[in-house]
DNA sequence: TCAAATTAAATTGTGTACAATCAAATCACA
DNA sequence: TGTGATTTGATTGTACACAATTTAATTTGA
């Protein structure tokens, strides 16, 4: 055992930088049946839920920013899943929008969360406190910039 | 408060996802100083603790595949940090060894790690118990498949 | 022993990510 | 009211990621 702090083994960050890495992996095959990337499918998230958004918006939902979603929108707009069209009162926004193929996705995609919970090994409570623990990182890291 | 599995708040896998890329972002500032992105970053880790590696190898220590590591390791190799050779007893592997340079790199690297302790908000607990369960997660994940 | 199977890298193609910059629209206030 | 600052998306350039395929080298078994 050593305390190194340059040993892989002794880094925080790379198991959660590997870890999103395989979550995403394993997210290929349940996603694949919508023709849905990870990406694109938290932004139908984010949208079944809304179901109107500007670009800004998803940007902060997501924390991604606009060089990653326009053309992220302009693949789901070309598969036919949104719209996105300039504001009228405020022409420097975008807004993207359901269309009712990109809502009707939403009945398919209930068995995703299905299918991942199913090939997690952690508790109920091990969950939980990485869920927290995560967020308290994420909004730390997110905020102070 | 809504159970709904499809809502983006009760998604394990985003926090994940967005705190990975979170701490790259704040890794950038540290790693410019040693022209090393954060892949970089974790390649030269490993060879600071063997100095020499397949690419095979790396890609089990990293989770990383040979499209990944093939480029990354040619601009590595260009930094003049790494040198790439094929194995004389099996030519069908190519092996990754530290260059002098490379080498001394590691002592301008000890900022790093303690440059990132800072930014966390993490108790000495919360980040063991996290490291604990985020690979228990990647051993599953990874391990069946 | 030699052809089939396996292994290791490299290549190709697609899709994020993000820093930096740009351009257009809106806002703020002198 | 008009101009400088700000906001919003889009664009450009660089760097991963990974699936799928290819190529070359090695191993295996009939």
């Amino acid at each position: 055992m050593c305390g190194d702090p340059l040993l892989l083994k002794n880094q925080l960050c790379f198991p959660i930088y590997a870890c999103a890495r395989e979550i995403i992996k394993a997210y290929h095959e349940p996603l694949s049946k919508l023709d849905l990337t990870y990406t694109q499918y938290l932004v139908m998230m984010v949208l079944w839920e809304e179901r109107e958004k500007s670009v800004r918006e998803l940007g902060e939902c997501l924390y991604l920013d606009s060089g990653t979603l326009t053309p992220l929108l302009k693949k789901l707009e070309a598969k036919g899943y949104i719209v996105r069209e300039r504001c009228t009162e405020d022409e420097r926004c975008v807004i993207v929008s359901l269309t009712t193929e990109g809502d009707a996705l939403r009945e398919k995609a209930r068995a995703v969360p299905r299918c991942m919970a199913a090939k997690s090994p952690l508790t109920q409570e091990e969950a939980e406190t990485l869920y927290k623990t995560l967020y308290k990182l994420l909004h730390v890291l997110h905020g102070e910039s």
